[in-house]
DNA sequence: AACAAATGTCTAGTTATCTAGACAGACCGG
DNA sequence: CCGGTCTGTCTAGATAACTAGACATTTGTT
């Protein structure tokens, strides 16, 4: 296993910080799992507990564990970099973050939408759009609530291949859509709506990440409008240079 | 310049340790050379004389420099390994080990030479060779004392060529003998002879690495008969497979 | 309410690391 | 041979790191 040496110059204590520090960066510990107690670890490195508390308290401070009084220490959640550009795919982003991430579809429409939607799309005021409401969970955090709405007209039948196929991304390529990219993204912070709140089980006064967007095929012609909402607290959009 | 950190874990020794290790690894110390004294180093790292003697001592222990007492320490010559196959080339085997050699030319001369260089060579009891004696020095050590033979009949005016190509490679080159594979080696240690000792600066009890070689061209003719002394402390020789 | 299992906080003692100073011994150049 | 400059060795004390044990506090379960 991990081994630790005496008395060649580098503390027991920050050997064994170093070591569970590296679990957390490497991933061997997830975000929110909780470590060995303090006396387990001690056993383990046959040190003492006091030793391995300095190690956890540097860790702590390092931001890397949080440890509760009666409950044990826990690897802190971190911030998110959610990166954006004009070719950002969420399935694609998740991967890319080595994140196990599952969409569950909470409902599809097809109805008129908002007349703020409508312009967007470049719609008539009686077309008719799908609606569809996703909740995104990620390491068994609720990672977002998404409603995105696609000219019902130009693709017919879509929530049943959204359901198959469970990506924006691959959905569009079924309809000829090989290609599409970001028209422009709105960043704010908004209390949510009760709605919201209630999905994503956060406080109504914790604000959200309110991103909505409208996606492009290559003639510039709307093919999606959508927004979505982070949860703030461990989210962090980094908006990135264009491709 | 180089940092040191208090009270992150990591012993002040083993900190400087490590910085004086990496200077006499990365080259940035050379063999042989003294380092600061114990005091200025003190000074330097902002330490107690101990602490740096502490450091040293570790350097010490892994053979990396050596103290002398009222004179300083120094980095520690390094056994050299030398690679020898069947095309082993000098001048070449310097310049992969990185280290400025150069070949100081002591004597030659045109001659009858003892009967079991002329067999080796080939030749007739009567016959001629050019006998060129060299001192190698690299990195300020006097690395090898060499007497090298060739057949005179052959390389007319060899000496010249030699004495401006400073190679055998390219002498034998010029000669149209462009190719040349080292048809046998032997190795033995023995002592110096009384010549040899002074020229090499080192006590007559004090066994040197004998190498006799002979090189042939390509069709088995032999072009070269070689002795070469090496100093045995630094000098440690590798058979190699043949290439 | 009782209990087990965590973390948090003390005290006390040991060992390792670092500092300070003094002095001996070896080397070297004038 | 003498003085300056090295390394080598010793003593003594201060600080950091580690161990051992006791007990408080918080949390979750029974």
């Amino acid at each position: 296993m991990n081994e630790i040496v005496r008395g060649r110059g580098v503390s027991l204590w920050s050997q064994i910080s170093n070591i569970l520090a590296d679990d957390v960066l490497k991933g061997r510990l997830r975000q929110g799992e909780q470590l060995p107690s303090a006396q387990e670890l001690a056993t383990r490195f046959d040190v003492n507990r006091h030793t391995v508390r300095r190690a956890i308290a540097t860790l702590e401070q390092r931001n890397l564990v949080r440890t509760e009084q009666g409950r044990g220490t826990f690897v802190q959640e971190q911030i998110l970099d959610y990166p954006i550009s004009r070719r950002t795919r969420f399935t694609q982003n998740m991967r890319n973050l080595n994140i196990e991430a599952d969409t569950e579809i909470l409902e599809d429409v097809r109805e008129i939408p908002p007349v703020a939607v409508a312009e967007a799309l470049g719609l008539g005021c009686k077309e008719y759009v799908y609606r569809i409401e996703t909740l995104s969970h990620a390491d068994g955090h609720i990672l977002d609530h998404s409603t995105v709405y696609f000219p019902a007209a130009r693709f017919v039948g879509l929530p049943a291949v959204y359901r198959r196929t469970q990506s924006v991304t691959r959905t569009l390529s079924e309809f000829g859509v090989s290609d599409y990219v970001r028209k422009h993204t709105r960043v704010s912070a908004r209390l949510p709506e009760a709605a919201t709140a209630r999905l994503m089980k956060q406080p109504a006064n914790r604000p959200i990440l309110h991103v909505q967007s409208i996606n492009a095929d290559p003639r510039g012609m709307p093919v999606q409008y959508g927004v979505t909402r982070f949860s703030g607290d461990w989210i962090q959009l980094v908006l990135m240079a264009d491709d």
